[in-house]
DNA sequence: GACATAAAATACTAATTAGTATGGAAAAAC
DNA sequence: GTTTTTCCATACTAATTAGTATTTTATGTC
């Protein structure tokens, strides 16, 4: 990789993480260029404005990063119910990067950025949608080989599904302790039974 | 209500106004006395900082309104089932207050304030706690009256049903309409059947 | 190795931010 | 009716903000 894309690639990262545990409109672009030890002209050589490097972010970090770890498993699953549980388990208690107290990083930047700003709203508005079809497929898929009861509606479940991640997610923050994920998941555990 | 009461309630309101809209971070005080019509100098004597009359917005605003319009209403209910899901509907599709694209004010708070202040946290913690342990009890006196089953954890459901809620919320954040929230509340609605 | 362009360093600006200092008007206390 | 206290108005400050202008240094190309 060439010194130039790795600048750009560490102010990413840097900037995602700050992000991450501050917020977008509490960091700064001298936060960023202080943590990252890149000068401004070097940032804003890289990125046009700051919002041009927060969609870079989403695209380029979040957008990949999801890809890899959330798609392409429950694609190729074979029991929609155990992965569906074992998908937000794993993002609850187990993911090295993402911590109770920062919650989830897309949840953040779509409570944070929205409804202000319509190209961030788009292109999370994706990633969402992404997410959200790949789970109705599966549903889907476990509907055809019998694992899931035929009059379970796909979308209905996503929604679900997704919306209780987010929201205990946000209990997470507010406790600061992964307490509320326990309860949470064993109720979980019990709304996708209730799916077979 | 003397003079300098209102001024105060005013600031509160208007300022609530603004935060919900906008986020917390980004209302200034200089918004604030612009939209309310208040001078700096009436603003700094009812508030010693803005975080002050963060504080004073949960304590004094969201507080109050939760009370009367989600925890009364719950606790003097007989058919808990109906009522959740008429609590949630009503928050989603009804309430002339709440708006779509800007989600939830408490939700909002919490994601926007936690981890990084204390004082934010306490307080909302509080009010969420409020909430969730009124459902609690409505579900354990759902169970003694037979309308629920008597295996249904309390915790369990009160966690799954406000994580739920807020997590939809951030999908209507993020669409900006409400068509979300109607496949949201037929599962809901599947959901709470379960516990019958 | 000269040259062009890409990449980055430095110093700045104009606007906005929370908060302050100080003085005056309104209301209450006496 | 004067004095005291409450309440509010105005003008300011120091820090921080995103972004710019300009210069300097690498890096690749011939």
């Amino acid at each position: 990789m060439s010194k130039a894309a790795n600048t750009r690639l560490t102010i990413l990262h840097k900037a995602f993480e700050l992000i991450y545990s501050k917020g977008y409109q509490t960091t700064s672009i001298d936060d960023i260029i202080a943590t990252t030890q890149v000068t401004k002209g070097a940032f804003y050589y890289h990125f046009k404005t700051k919002d041009e490097m927060g969609i870079a972010i989403i695209e380029e970090i979040l957008k990949p990063t999801m890809q890899e770890h959330f798609i392409k498993p429950t694609e190729s699953s074979q029991n929609p119910i155990e992965d569906f549980y074992n998908m937000i388990s794993y993002l609850l208690l187990e993911d090295p990067f993402l911590q109770v107290k920062y919650g989830c990083p897309v949840g953040n930047l779509t409570q944070e950025m929205t409804p202000w700003n319509d190209k961030f709203s788009g292109v999370l508005a994706e990633l969402v949608d992404l997410w959200k079809k790949t789970i109705i497929n599966s549903i889907e898929k476990g509907k055809t080989s019998g694992l899931i009861r035929k009059d379970v509606i796909g979308e209905q479940v996503a929604f679900f599904i997704l919306s209780g991640y987010w929201g205990i997610r946000n209990f997470g923050k507010l406790q600061n302790d992964n307490s509320s994920y326990l309860v949470y998941l064993k109720e979980l555990r019990s709304y996708l039974n209730g799916l077979k």
